[in-house]
DNA sequence: CTTATCTTGGACCGGTCGTTCCAGGATGGA
DNA sequence: TCCATCCTGGAACGACCGGTCCAAGATAAG
C-alpha cells in the first residue's frame, strides 16, 4: 500500500520536548525543531500539524513521561511526610544540577507562555496541576494515618500549598536560584505540617 | 539650544510595563510598543536602546513602582502574622479579579522569558528575590517579638518559603487558578507557622 | 532671524517567522 | 512489474522581526 513514516514520532516529540524545555516554546523557531529531530516541514506538520500543536504534543509527552511516573511514585508512597521530603529532594536536586540545571519544569515555565491560552494547552496545565495536588493530597492522607501531621491540617488546602511550592522551585532555579535555598523553604513548609511530638 | 523630548520617558515606560506584563515581553513585536506608546522607533531607540533595553527597563519600572511599595510597606507594617496574611489576600484579589486578572506579575513572568539570561534583568530578578524575601523576613521577625510564631521556626527558612509561595500565586494565577485555591494554600502555610496558642 | 543641536516620522534593511506547496522518492499490494 | 498511495526534501510565500538611517521639523541661545 502506502509508503510509512520514515522515523518515530515518539523520538522526535522527546527532540521536542528538550528543545522546548531548554529555550523556551515561544522562541524556539521551527527551524530549530527541523534540526533538532532531523525532519523536514513536511513530516512535521503532517504528524503534528501547527507550531501550537507541536507545543500541545510535546507538553502532554512531558506531563506523562517526566512528571507522572513522579507523581504516581509519591501517591503509592506510604511513608507519608518523608516521602515529600524526598520528592522536593528530588526536585532540587534534578533542578540545580546536572544535565538540566536551570531549566525548569516544562510545564511551570508554560504558564507563562502566550500559548497558555491555548484551550488544548490549557488543558494540559490543568490537568498537570491537579494530577500534582492529588499526589501531594495523597501523602498527606498518608501522612494523616501515621500520625505525622499537626491536628487541623485541611489536607486539601496542605496539598495545594505544596503544589504552589513546587512551581515556586521551579520558576527560580530557572532563573539560578541557589539548592540550599530552594531546600530550606521546602523544609520550613513540611515542618509546619509536623505534629509537635515528630518535628 | 537643542529640541527637547516630546514625550514623558516614564509615562512611555508605565505603558510598556503594561504591554510587557498582559502579553509576555517575548511575543511583543517593536510594533505593538510604538503603538502602545504612540512614539516612534527613533524616539524608543534613543531613549531606551534595544529592545532588551526596553525590556530591563519596564522590569525596573515595574519593581519600583508596583513590588517594592508593596514590599515597604509589609515589611513596616508591625502586625506580624496578620500582615503576611493580608499581603496574600490582596496579591490573590489583584491577581484573580479586576483589570488585571491573569496578568500574574511581570517578575514572575520574566523568570521564564528568553531574556532571563541578560544580566541586566537577572539582576532586577534577583533584587525582586532578594526585597521580597527580606520583606517577609522583617514580617516574620515582628510575628516572632509578638509571640506569634510557634518555637523553632527559621525565620530565614520561612521568609523563603512565603517567597517561593508567592511566586507559586502569580504562576497559577496567569493560568486562570481559583481565587478560593490559591487563598488555602496560602493560609494552610502561615497555619503552619504559627504556635498552637494563636492558631 | 539665523544657526547649531536634538528629536521625530517613516522608509528601509537583511533575517527569520510559521505555513504551504509540489515534484520526486519510497513503499507494499496486485 | 506496475500502480496507487503516502512520505520526504526543499523551494517559496507573505508577514513580521529588531534595528538603522536620514531628511524634515522643533527648539532655544545668540
Amino acid at each position: 500500500m502506502p509508503d510509512i513514516k520514515h522515523f518515530d514520532p515518539e523520538v522526535a516529540l522527546d527532540q521536542m520536548v528538550r528543545l522546548f524545555w531548554e529555550r523556551g516554546a515561544d522562541v524556539t523557531g521551527i527551524a530549530e525543531v527541523v534540526q533538532a529531530t532531523g525532519l523536514s516541514r513536511s513530516s512535521l506538520y503532517a504528524t503534528f500539524g501547527g507550531k501550537e500543536r507541536l507545543q500541545a504534543a510535546a507538553l502532554r509527552r512531558y506531563l506523562e513521561r517526566c512528571s507522572r511516573p513522579v507523581f504516581d511514585a509519591l501517591a503509592a508512597d506510604g511513608r507519608g511526610l518523608p516521602a515529600i521530603a524526598g520528592f522536593f529532594e528530588q526536585l532540587v536536586a534534578a533542578r540545580c544540577a546536572g544535565e538540566r540545571a536551570r531549566w525548569g519544569c516544562l510545564v511551570t515555565n508554560t504558564h507563562t507562555s502566550a500559548a497558555r491560552e491555548v484551550s488544548e494547552i490549557r488543558q494540559v496545565l490543568d490537568a498537570h496541576h491537579a494530577a500534582l495536588r492529588a499526589a501531594m493530597r495523597a501523602a498527606l492522607e498518608a501522612a494523616r494515618d501515621r500520625g505525622q501531621v499537626r491536628p487541623g491540617l485541611d489536607l486539601e488546602a496542605g496539598a495545594e500549598t505544596l503544589a504552589l511550592l513546587a512551581y515556586g522551585v521551579n520558576l527560580r532555579s530557572r532563573a539560578g536560584a541557589r539548592a540550599a535555598d530552594l531546600l530550606a523553604g521546602a523544609r520550613a513548609v513540611l515542618d509546619g505540617f509536623t505534629t509537635t511530638e515528630e518535628r
